[in-house]
DNA sequence: AGTTTACCTG
DNA sequence: CAGGTAAACT
């Protein structure tokens, strides 16, 4: 229990500090010796080294200190060596330390002196041998064990440890020289003793001081994580307290206690030591502020989301507000409750209860008005029920909407949505055909211009008043039939998060709001291509303002396009081919009417439906694109295996702009 | 390294 | 139309 702890620890110190984590909380006075183990390979080394042997025996005899602090001090430089020479022993060294403490007898001087006799010894020996090594290190190491040879008694364990030394000598030859010569000096001089007891209560005061600090920090990181406990029951006893906390964070959401699961057990052991009384009462304030603060946060967030709503045109009915308010309130419920000291086990599962299966119950409700036609044959072009807004919305919300920035989930009552929905329908009627869009004439154009650089939701939220308004107007005719389409919106893959809630809670709004695209965006993009053959994607982003874009989206619209070139390159070197088998000799023979054959098979891919008045220009590019190909068939370009890119080349420089009227997603 | 494109396939 | 791949490009 004596030396051999500090000794070890000093040549074991990392680990020592690692593994006795707690027991440097549970019992900082021991502890304090580990803290000086760092210092002990310095150049106050040997002070260090008196200190830790002193504060450890000093109580039982102080008279023995001078007499000790000269052993000591050789028993030191010898232990150190023999532990440094066996530290590369792992179950055999571990064991003989115990042991010879264990042999060492009970009182503090005789084991210490037959202990540190037995170390000098061995240390001569050693010395002895590697006098070639280190010659100048073993100067001050031979005069002293010359007194202390006639104490050794046991042959047997020298020379054991004798074996150890000569084994491990070349590894730990510097460690053996460097450390206990550099120590040694002072420590044998009985003059310099005292001094050196000035320097060592300095040091021990220090370490006291550093130990407060630390006790500090602990009882803060305890406080810190006790604020998050909100049913934190302060009347508990000491060890139900812990299990308390324990239970609580595994009542809790579960991603929260993955987060300070860790620190909570580890805040569990140092909180049996510190004062509990007194950073409880501290942490009870911390927590109050705490709760106070994320309650006007939450309270915040609302006010500027229906601020925002409201500024942006879209009136919030007063049924739509009483819709929303239940879920605020039940957030600021939980965060009342979460202020009360009551039971623990209850509340996560209450807020969960509150707030999700009420989503999945409208939604199941809703999804039973207007039952599900979802088909897979589209991979990822799925359709959606006109009057669900989220039957199969996926969980995983992961984009924020920068204006919506409330960080709860919105969801409200069904049945003032569902009615609001069917009104809706009923202005506007089932119909979802696409058809007549882009025969309207100018003066019809529902879009302003500016509306090309409107962020996404302002885009979606004018169009939808916009759609709404004109739906007032009673003319219904082909724009009702595209907002229509409006309403069968894709539920696919819903990431953003707030802003989804809200389109959820408000049936305008979610008429705009997509994740995925559905087989309307793929008729405009296939519109769209009569203009554009390669769009970029920030042409896209623009003229899909209702498609809320991510990697897989964007891929998947530029894969349309891909495709819909596929085609056209195809039937373009097809009527090509079919030119030139036909004998036309003259590349101004070839012309792309309407009432080509090719224009019939390009309109019949693209505009199957024949509702859409295809741009002369494409007329013209279509003749184009044939005459190269025509071209360079006839000039046997084709054998070459990319003869197709100069075509590409050319064909892309003859986009022309897309009509503001695809921008708006009422468009679709 | 990531994106875009053409090409091929089903 | 989507998936996969390879090439080209950035």
């Amino acid at each position: 229990m004596n030396l051999s702890h500090p000794d070890q620890s000093m040549h074991s110190s990392s680990e020592g500090c690692l593994e006795d984590d707690k027991p440097d909380v549970m019992l900082p006075c021991f502890r304090r010796n580990m803290y000086d183990e760092p210092l002990a390979s310095y150049s106050n080394g040997s002070i260090i080294s008196q200190l830790l042997r002193k504060t450890i025996h000093n109580k039982r005899a102080l008279e023995e200190s001078h007499f000790y602090l000269s052993s000591s001090t050789a028993a030191d430089s010898g232990q150190e060596d023999q532990s440094s020479v066996s530290s590369k022993d792992s179950t055999v060294e571990a064991a003989s330390p115990s042991a010879h403490v264990s042999t060492g007898g009970s009182p503090e001087g005789e084991y210490s002196m037959t202990d540190h006799l037995q170390a000098k010894r061995a240390r001569v020996e050693n010395i002895i041998r590697v006098m070639a090594g280190s010659p100048n290190s073993r100067q001050h190491g031979d005069s002293e064990r010359s007194d202390t040879d006639a104490r050794d008694t046991r042959e047997a364990r020298e020379a054991y440890r004798e074996n150890k030394r000569k084994q491990r000598l070349p590894q730990h030859q510097e460690h053996s020289v460097g450390g206990p010569a550099s120590r040694r000096p002072g420590s044998s001089n009985s003059d310099n003793c005292n001094t050196k007891d000035e320097e060592c209560h300095k040091l021990k005061e220090q370490l006291h001081s550093m130990q407060r600090l630390l006790r500090q920090l602990q009882e803060k990181f305890l406080q810190v994580y006790n604020q998050e406990d909100p049913e934190h029951d302060r009347d508990e006893t000491k060890v139900d307290h812990d299990t308390s906390i324990a239970s609580h964070y595994n009542s809790t959401d579960d991603d929260f206690e993955r987060k300070n699961s860790r620190v909570t057990a580890e805040c569990k052991d140092r909180m049996k030591v510190v004062g509990y009384l007194v950073h409880q009462r501290e942490s009870q304030n911390l927590q109050e502020t705490l709760k106070q603060e994320l309650s006007r946060a939450v309270n915040d967030c609302v006010d500027r989301v229906f601020k925002k709503v409201s500024a942006t045109g879209l009136e919030l009915s007063p049924q739509q507000r009483m819709c929303s308010s239940p879920e605020i309130q039940i957030n600021m419920g939980v965060d009342r409750k979460s202020q009360q000291a009551g039971s623990t086990q209850e509340q996560p599962q209450a807020e969960e209860a509150s707030v999700k299966p009420r989503s999945l119950e409208y939604y199941e409700s809703s999804e039973a008005k207007s039952p599900q036609d979802q088909t897979e044959a589209l991979s990822l072009v799925v359709r959606k029920p006109a009057v669900t807004p989220l039957s199969s919305v996926t969980p995983t919300v992961k984009r924020p909407y920068p204006v919506h920035q409330a960080p709860f989930q919105f969801s409200y009552s069904t049945p003032l949505h569902d009615t609001q929905i069917l009104e809706h329908l009923l202005k506007y009627g089932p119909h979802s055909n696409f058809g007549g869009l882009p025969c309207m004439p100018p003066s019809m154009d529902r879009t302003s211009p500016d509306s090309v650089d409107l962020p996404w939701d302002a885009i979606a939220m004018r169009s939808k008043v916009t759609s709404s308004h004109l739906g007032h107007h009673g003319r219904p005719s082909a724009l009702g039939a595209v907002t229509v389409d409006n309403l069968c919106l894709p539920h696919v893959k819903i990431e953003c998060g707030e802003l989804q809630s809200m389109a959820e809670r408000n049936p305008y709004m979610s008429l705009n709001i997509q994740e995925g695209l559905t087989p309307s965006h793929l008729k405009k993009a296939k519109l769209m291509f009569f203009y554009t053959r390669y769009p970029s994607s920030n042409v896209l982003k623009t003229f899909f303002p209702d498609v809320k874009f991510n990697r897989c989206i964007t891929s998947q619209l530029i894969k349309w396009f891909s495709n819909f070139r596929e085609f056209y390159y195809i039937q373009m070197e097809k009527f090509a081919r079919q030119s030139i088998v036909d004998g036309i000799s003259d590349v101004k023979d070839i012309t792309v009417s309407r009432d080509s054959e090719l224009f019939r098979a390009l309109n019949m891919h693209y505009n199957k439906a024949n509702d859409f008045h295809v741009p002369d220009r494409f007329l013209e590019v279509a003749e184009i694109t044939l005459h190269e190909f025509y071209n360079a068939i006839s000039a046997a370009k084709d054998s070459d295996a990319s003869w197709k890119k100069a075509i590409y080349k050319v064909i892309c420089k003859l986009d022309s702009d897309v009509p503001d009227e695809f921008k708006t997603s009422s468009y679709l």
